[in-house]
DNA sequence: TGGTTGCATATTGTCAGCAATTTGCAAAAC
DNA sequence: GTTTTGCAAATTGCTGACAATATGCAACCA
């Protein structure tokens, strides 16, 4: 691996820094990702490349490298001659992702069974035990971050990059699913007493129980997504 | 220069075809990609696009947008400013891409016992047969073919097009890991029984020893490649 | 001799423009 | 009233050209 040369940064050169280290493409890339995942443009949408070049500020070769990387991560559509749209998530399209992600989960949860530290056990039950907290008090706002933080960690945990990345792919994915809502009392109490299952089976080392926990709890997760289906209520998968 | 003709072609009407339904930067992309796959590149070589571009008869803008798709699929390195290089695969990288294949084909096998029909049990007990006759010929021009057929049938009986393309994504990878043989004596018989017991949890739709069994026999096939190492004696996963 | 500097060449990054296709809409035909 | 036809505008697909960066090599210096 041959190592770039950091330029030396006084101050506020930012985006000369990012373009030494990134091409603009990518730069575009990032930004149109964000743009979709924040909900801006709807699924189904149509993403048009001067429009999406001149708001960036940018000419439309480097929007057009961006699509191409955008459609290889699931998130838009390209249709040859038509143009690009936002990829439409249909329930059936979520509920495939959701499997995927459950057997991504339970097999990190495997793995991480096998070489799991006394320190990253420790973290994750601290986690455990602020999600009780956050959740006897129902205070989502807290839950949902610490939700995400525990889900990381046993993912980035295994030190498999190709693992985590496929993970937070289905995850990211899964963001474009429409009928998905907010909150849903009943998730808080479920969903972490499955965390509390998967922690006992990582500080047991017990990958094949591992594994069972984690697929599990992803997949109850999806039925308490899919069971709310179109209405407002949803859940902390 | 290309030629876009509207020329009506009375048989050989297929590039007319190709180019209503994929861009040319698609064509140009799957192009890239055989070569790569057939190993007309080797791994950490760099791909000038000015070459692929003549090579292939179009302009560089095409290739770049392929660059950024086979980028994504993680076949490519890319590095601002130096170019596109042919991803290389260490061993570490090998063990993790194998980790996550196994889980997806655990997985695949699991959704499978949940829904297999008779049918397809029948065409997988087929395959098992026959594999079982070129593995006691130790005819493995025929064994392989029938090899891929089998985790094919598994994968793309679940019905999840997703969980399909991350594991051939995966498979795909591993083919650029260099230290891989081609045969080794001892992979037939193993890798059948393993089929068979694969086969076993499908016929009794047990999910859960599905997956295990499913999970085994990738895991297993990781250990008779990396057993290996860089020598050229290698296994039937 | 070993290492650095400076320039010519090669390659990548980006842009603007042209050709081809699609889309929108109004007029004509039935 | 509905469908079809025929432009005009908008958009996509692709290319060639220019700017910025990296590479290779020879001359120069310690």
């Amino acid at each position: 691996m041959i190592e770039r040369p950091q330029s030396i940064t006084v101050s506020g050169t930012e985006a000369l820094d990012v373009l030494r280290n990134a091409t603009l493409s990518q730069v575009v890339q990032s930004e149109i990702e964000k743009i979709i995942l924040s909900g801006a443009f709807q699924p189904g949408e149509k993403l048009n490349e001067k429009t999406l070049a001149d708001r960036l500020g940018v000419s439309r070769g480097p929007v057009r490298e961006a699509f191409q990387a955008l459609h290889a991560r699931g998130l838009v559509e390209m249709i040859p001659n038509r143009g690009v749209f936002v990829q439409e998530i249909t329930r059936h399209d979520a509920v495939a992702i959701y499997d995927v992600r459950a057997g991504l989960f339970g097999t990190a949860c495997r793995l991480l069974a096998e070489r799991i530290t006394t320190s990253q056990i420790g973290a994750l039950k601290s986690l455990v035990a602020q999600m009780d907290v956050a959740g006897s008090q129902r205070d989502l706002e807290a839950y949902f971050p610490l939700n995400i933080a525990f889900h990381t960690a046993i993912v980035t945990g295994t030190d498999n990059s190709v693992l985590a990345d496929a993970y937070f792919s289905m995850v990211r994915r899964l963001h474009l699913y429409r009928a998905r809502g907010l909150v849903h009392g009943g998730g808080f109490e479920s969903s972490n007493i499955e965390h509390r299952a998967i922690l006992d089976t990582l500080d047991a080392r017990n990958p094949h129980a591992a594994f069972e926990a984690g697929y599990l709890h992803v997949q109850a997760g999806k039925v308490r997504i899919m069971a709310t289906d179109d209405t407002k209520t949803a859940v902390a998968s």
